[in-house]
DNA sequence: CTGAAAGCGCTAACAA
DNA sequence: TTGTTAGCGCTTTCAG
């Protein structure tokens, strides 16, 4: 097994060099010989080696990708998106998760560093210290898929996430209810900072009032929507809608509502995040703002791309369109 | 950016060897020696470059896996408990979706192969022609995670989904069930194949007639549920139970009997298949056989790795153990 | 304890 | 059209 281009060589009679530029159809070696070396290197099953060929030519074809985790449906879904459009382009993604820690997420980038990937694709957490200045120092491209890092707007592939959680909480707003809860997400992500300050802002602007312990830091997960609104219940402090940061929470929190018999939409309206694709066949089809995740991904690949093919060209914050979905969760909704 | 040993060597008057084995913490180096070349090393940003390494030592501590799609739940699951452990042990994963495909399978490994991946964990399509013996000349060692392939059961880690999928036939067979629908997955998957034959040896055993028309094979996707069942009910054929290859058929199949009314688990029981994290949420919490996705993905790295490190170990078929989850779904269940 | 030299398998510049 | 040579950055003998 393993044929290097040394034993094609020995075995055709013609030189390493030439085998090798037969191999890659290069113009200038003699159709015949070509095929003679083709030939011989499938019989013997020759790989091409392509950690020799990425030392040599300083490129490895190959992506870092960094998620906080990539079984929650929002990443896997943007991951697929990203490997899909990578393999289109003779590209692979290594994939590493964080679980939102800034110390995997800096020990990840370094070892991918060291891996010698062309470039990397990141879901990074905020944070205090000097995260942007080590992300800036960097000498290969990449492109934060998502979600936002301060200072470094421009290198984003995201969604108008701010605009549309605003539109969802002026729903609620306009439709009368004053005791909206927010599953809000964790406060160390860019996602989580947008959504609340819409939430937020949409009562400002409307001038409706907003009790502070109706805004509920979670970690994001399926559990935390159902547990925290479980409690909520059991304070018995009145909900009348429900805000989630995203539609694992939304799913968490309609149990946990549908367990104290509460009616929804008729005695509390759901607007979740993400659209993740079993959202619209919940038994209550679950309202959300629907993020292109696959599109995400494959943009956020291309626009890294790019940069890889182009290091010089300047970085453009992309920005994609969301929509929100009405659906059976909430009181107003599509068919 | 960059820094190499020699540039490191050049720095700080030691020879590229020095630096590389003080680098490595060698014991051979004296301990003032180290220090100074490790302060001067990251003091110039200096990153292994692991194409060299590789190169030279023949180790990409990289391994390959292959997936047919990691936005699959299940898949999702596994492939996180592949990365987590493998990070644990110094090792990353180079990912690859194949959406079934033979040819893409095929096309990865080659590639893989190509990238010296120094192990392969893969969900694989049965094959008509000779894949396995693909494989079998492979020179790497690799892992069938969750599945089987026909000569290459002992590369296996799976879980007992023949038993667990029979015992879960048996169930409906033994609560007076005649009219048991299947949701069977696609036919080039091992699993597939697995628990339709457990689905059809439970009616063989017990003498119940099966109609072949009650066993339907999808590609297991969300949207197939839904779509077969409400066919199934449009057509007025009578139902009295469902078998689902997977959670997400089973939720769509859910949703279809909801919107046409059909009581659950009253006029029909359900039970998936893989115990997905939110099944526990759903509105009527799904029945499912749990298989332990984590522990399998963990396992099956580990496996991989036993192999890597001593090339000549023998294979052998691990199984884990699954259990049924009897919830809301099925008119028996645990409160 | 440190250094010199070889070479992993490949590609690229240059010669023939 | 083909071959020679060098070298990517590292680790590994082997000498000193």
């Amino acid at each position: 097994m393993a044929a290097s281009l040394k034993q094609l060589a020995a075995a055709s009679g013609y030189s390493i060099n030439t085998v090798s530029r037969a191999l890659r159809d290069k113009s200038d070696v003699n159709p015949k010989t070509k095929e003679k070396i083709r030939t011989l290197a499938s019989e013997l099953g020759y790989v091409n080696n392509n950690v020799a060929k990425s030392l040599r030519t300083g490129k490895t074809n190959t992506i870092g990708v960094i998620s906080a985790d990539s079984s929650n449906p929002f990443f896997a879904e943007v991951i697929l998106g990203i490997e899909n459009t990578a393999r289109q382009f003779g590209y692979h993604i290594l994939l590493t998760n964080t679980e939102e820690s800034p110390e995997r997420e800096r020990e990840a980038i370094k070892i991918l560093l060291g891996k010698q990937v062309d470039g990397l694709l990141l879901m990074p957490v905020l944070q205090q210290y000097g995260s942007c200045d080590y992300l800036k120092s960097l000498s290969i491209p990449y492109i934060i898929v998502g979600r936002w890092l301060p200072g470094l707007e421009d290198h984003s592939v995201i969604s108008d996430e701010y605009e549309k959680a605003k539109e969802a909480t002026l729903y609620f707003i306009k439709n009368g209810h004053r005791d909206i809860v927010h599953l809000a997400g964790p406060s160390c992500v860019s996602s989580s900072v947008d959504r609340m300050a819409a939430f937020r802002d949409a009562h400002i602007e409307t001038n409706t009032p907003l009790k502070e312990d109706m805004i509920i830091e979670t970690k994001g997960h399926l559990e935390d929507g159902y547990h925290e609104v479980s409690s909520l219940i059991r304070s018995e402090k009145h909900i009348s809608a429900i805000f989630a940061f995203n539609d694992l929470l939304a799913l968490g929190a309609l149990r946990a509502l549908k367990e104290n018999g509460i009616k929804v939409p008729k005695e509390v309206e759901v607007i979740g995040f993400d659209d993740l694709n079993f959202s619209k066949y919940l038994y209550l089809s679950l309202s959300s703002v629907s993020i292109p995740k696959k599109t995400m991904g494959n943009m956020a690949f291309r626009a890294l791309l790019d940069h890889i093919e182009n290091p010089k060209a300047p970085y453009t914050k992309k920005v994609l369109e969301s929509r929100i979905v009405y659906r059976e969760t909430t009181l107003v909704h599509e068919p």
